[in-house]
RNA sequence: CGGGGAGUAGCGCAGCCCGGUAGCGCAUCUGCUUUGGGAGCAGAGGGUCGCAGGUUCGAAUCCUGUCUCCCCGACCA
């Protein structure tokens, strides 16, 4: 077995880290911009953000939220409303301040000082503000309730330290946000975005999740109530992959959104919030990536099988790519996962065993590799991403009868589909710890700083405020953070192991992206 | 923002300490031979050494500033 000879130079063992940088450098997903934070996103990364919009999408027009857009600058006045949200968001903001440029007399150019806004406009980092006053125009009677918007769209937050997908300057995102009479209905459609993200998550990415709601020092500013999908990286560390928020009438206070109810009374609305953005990307890539890049799941692969040709550049070419076409059009008839096969004939000249690990570095889900032998005789040679390697250290080709593999092709997708999810189900629970009952104990699970042992479950007493704070610094000492408590987690039982006393809750705690 | 490391050909790096006019591997291109599983040999092309100043006869190399990236911390929907 360690002959393999693996398509990446760092392998996950040895630095999980660089080993996630190289997995986005070689599988040519994403690169340095040279602007501090920002990346360069490509096509195949692209492709993947274009597959996780376009399912993501269809379910939230499904509940009824229709898709708008807003401005990328925010009058700072707009966002100075909210008490709360301004301390969150005011230290990682970018500020426009000027709307034209001189030359400085030394061949460069600097904002003119003539062109000084009078009111500095703020790049968006989320936009509660803007779509809260249009909702205030939007929202006169209990009849224009529930108000149900998202928008698709890049916001910019000015983080101190940044990881490419995990957390860049600017990201791409969905924000839903959403004004109803109530705090029943803004609850519920807090919780039905909730778990949209969590079957989105299990299903599109293969990634499993905990659905659960943040402790209080951990929600959103403003919020009410912040709830939020957390799923286990391969390196045992946690990941929030997704928020969804109540955030009460504190909003629409702010921007004024109220209604006149069925009783003729001023009401203010209660709105939500939510979203999920490119940082996905990231848990795929740490969720099923491998030592030889990236593995795909086939619902978000922008090719699911890419067939490869061996090319000899002689006479026998033509017959050969005729095969691959009339391959490539039988499989494209078929459908998998809800949706017709993606497949890509790769014609480009060069070596197919060059081609391939390209390939296998971008984690497409089946490997097509033809050759004249196999045109000639009606076969397929059928490489597996999730299944890489034999036993022997050798490359896992399969050799199959061309029917017999379009007959199982549809099925092989969605099979690759179910195993990634499988095998990161196995390995994320394979890696919380539930026994523990003492303080002591948790110190104890974590004083080897060489080995990191994952999550751990344990129930707690839900404090607050300053009780809270001393719980969270003696869990910041452990470098580990209060993930969220699962919304579908067994009953608490004993004691809290931080207060003493009676537990009420469960709640997950791990070292955190 | 604090500590550490780095920026030299498309990618990965050496050269820097001790200034003398640019090098290696992979990739690319050409030719020949190979080729059913990550080919071999020979040859060729490609770099204002992150950027801006300074010292010097001369700077990738020394000095100052600045930008960007990576790691650790702080911060962080």
């Amino acid at each position: 077995m360690s002959q393999i000879r693996h398509a990446l130079s760092v392998t996950r063992d040895a630095d999980f880290a660089a080993w996630y940088q190289d997995v986005i450098t070689e599988a040519e997903m994403a690169e340095e911009s040279g602007v501090r934070g920002c990346m360069v996103i490509r096509p195949w990364g692209y492709g993947i953000w274009e597959r996780i919009q376009k399912l993501m999408d269809e379910r939230i027009k499904a509940a009824g939220v229709e898709n708008c857009y807003f401005p990328l600058f925010i009058p700072l006045s707009f966002f100075a409303k909210e008490a709360a949200h301004v301390d969150g968001f005011a230290k990682e903001m970018a500020v426009v301040t000027h709307h034209r440029l001189i030359a400085d007399g030394k061949g460069g150019l600097v904002p003119d000082p003539e062109a000084k806004l009078e009111e500095p406009l703020i790049v968006r980092p989320t936009s509660e503000t803007v779509i809260g006053a249009a909702m205030s125009r939007w929202v006169q009677s209990w009849r224009d309730l529930p108000l149900l918007a998202n928008q698709w769209a890049n916001v910019v937050r000015w983080e101190m330290r940044t990881r490419m997908f995990l957390r860049t300057s600017e990201f791409l995102w969905q924000e839903g946000h959403t004004a109803h009479a109530d705090r029943a209905d803004a609850m519920i459609e807090t919780l039905r975005a909730l778990e949209m993200y969590r079957s989105f998550s299990e299903e599109a990415l293969a990634m499993p999740v905990f659905a659960g709601e943040k402790p209080e020092n951990e929600r959103f500013p403003g919020a009410v109530a912040t709830y939020s999908i957390e799923a286990m990286m391969q390196d045992g560390k946690a990941l929030q992959a997704g928020t969804s928020h109540y955030l009460g009438t504190g909003f629409a206070e702010a921007a004024e959104i109220r209604y006149q109810d069925r009783e003729g009374q001023q009401a203010l609305c209660h709105t939500t919030s939510w979203g999920v953005s490119t940082r996905m990307i990231g848990g795929v890539i740490m969720t099923h990536g491998d030592d030889d890049g990236l593995r795909v799941p086939p619902a978000i692969a922008p090719q699911q099988i890419v067939i490869l040709p061996m090319l000899r550049e002689d006479d026998g070419d033509a017959a050969l790519l005729a095969y691959c076409e009339e391959l490539r059009a039988a499989l494209v008839k078929q459908s998998a996962l809800g949706e017709p096969l993606r497949v890509l004939l790769d014609k480009r000249p060069g070596k197919a065993t060059q081609k391939r690990w390209a390939w296998v570095k971008k984690g497409v889900p089946l490997i097509l590799e033809i050759g004249g032998r196999d045109a000639a005789g009606a076969m397929v040679s059928v490489l597996r991403r999730d299944r890489l390697w034999r036993e022997d250290a050798k490359v896992n080709f399969a050799a199959q009868a061309r029917e017999a593999f379009l007959a199982a092709a549809a099925a092989e997708i969605e099979d690759i589909q179910r195993s990634l999810h499988a095998d990161a189900t196995a390995r994320r629970d394979a890696n919380i710890e539930r026994g523990v009952t003492s303080l002591a104990e948790l110190e104890a699970l974590f004083a080897d700083e060489k080995r990191y042992p994952g999550w751990v479950e344990l129930s707690w007493s839900r404090p607050g405020g300053a009780e809270l704070e001393e719980v969270v610094a003696k869990l910041k000492a452990l470098k580990l953070t209060i993930r969220n408590t699962p919304l579908d987690a067994a009953p608490a039982t004993g004691t809290c192991l931080f207060t003493g006393q009676p537990a009420v809750e469960r709640i997950f705690v791990a070292r955190a992206y």
